[in-house]
DNA sequence: GGCCCTCTTTAGGGCCTT
């Protein structure tokens, strides 16, 4: 089974190949517990999943291993697809060859940047869940963005805020996170490139997503891998002036969006809505503060760094 | 909850995320 089949929406198929596929490269990174851990996921009620992956994977040296596949569970899917306008990819790619315009060096990819988003319940790490996640890997093309609504197996009270209803959620082809880390582990897997660490950019990732997503991996008892690292852009907005060299009051990111203009083309607060949003505020970010990928690499941080993660709260 | 700012640091208010 090749990774386009499973990129069409057969969410369902990546999550019961897994066990059969990947049990080598889960070792390599991971505990014996999480292997166990997902071997015990394999091992729940088959169930149809709604999930989207936009296009194919290309990249050199992508890590995909699906081609000794066995006891396929052909389901029922529901699947998206949506492209990428070719002028936004090149606008995005130009934070990675920010140094190359004004150097005129060619630089290697130091690290797979993937700019993500979730929505949850609510505020509360401990008490509320992610019910919506969503990435772009910045290098574009093929396989470049993946998105999913969660079941949160509690009720969702923020409806006004995301639009995302208790009836989008309870549905059986919709996954838990439990369902999703798989899924998850090996589409950042395909993005990874071999040796070079994966850079997870969020807004507030600091305070919000990345804690979020540390204590949902923990729930379901599986450790994030080592080599993903955090950058928090808000921290880096915060470096802003205006015109007339004060810092800026808000620097949310409908506020930023507003800043360089960027059309909001869907709707906000939705979890791929505010990714792409945040593509294009890293990319003007980036530039304005001259920042670079190293330098990005160099603010970024693990989740297990964070105070959150290690006190519980 | 974490971070930043200031009328501060032995504190408090506001921003940012859903």
């Amino acid at each position: 089974m090749s990774l386009s089949s499973i990129c069409c929406g057969n969410f369902h198929l990546l999550r019961n190949l897994i066990g059969n596929t990947c049990n080598i490269r889960l070792l390599k990174y991971h505990s014996r517990s999480i292997f166990e851990t997902l071997l015990s996921i394999r091992r729940h009620q088959s169930r149809p999943l709604s999930t989207t992956v936009l296009a194919r994977s290309t990249r050199k040296g992508s890590k995909q291993s699906f081609s000794n596949s066995r006891h396929l569970h052909v389901e029922s899917v529901e699947s998206s697809i949506e492209v990428f306008k070719q002028p936004e990819l090149e606008q995005l790619k130009s934070l990675h060859t920010y140094k190359e315009k004004f150097s005129g060096v060619k630089t290697e990819w130091p690290a797979t940047i993937l700019v993500f988003d979730i929505e949850t319940t609510g505020f509360s790490r401990r008490e509320d869940r992610i019910i919506e996640f969503a990435v772009r890997d910045l290098m574009g093309g093929k396989n470049s963005t993946f998105q999913t609504l969660i079941n949160p197996e509690k009720d969702v009270r923020n409806t006004y805020i995301h639009g995302i209803s208790n009836s989008m959620l309870c549905r059986p082809d919709v996954p838990r996170f439990g369902d999703l880390i798989p899924i998850l582990l090996q589409y950042v897997w395909s993005r990874q490139m071999d040796g070079k660490p994966v850079l997870w950019v969020a807004h507030n990732g600091r305070s919000f997503d990345v804690p979020f997503l540390f204590f949902e991996f923990r729930r379901c008892k599986v450790e994030m891998p080592g080599d993903w690292l955090f950058v928090d852009t808000l921290p880096i907005a915060r470096q802003l002036v205006d015109s007339e060299g004060s810092k800026l009051s808000s620097v949310s990111l409908e506020k930023l969006r507003e800043r360089y203009k960027i059309p909001l083309t869907g709707s906000a607060h939705r979890a791929m809505q505010d990714v792409t949003t945040l593509c294009y505020v890293l990319q003007k970010l980036t530039f304005e503060l001259k920042l670079t990928v190293p330098q990005l690499l160099e603010k970024s941080f693990r989740a297990t760094d964070l105070p959150a993660t290690r006190s519980d709260k």
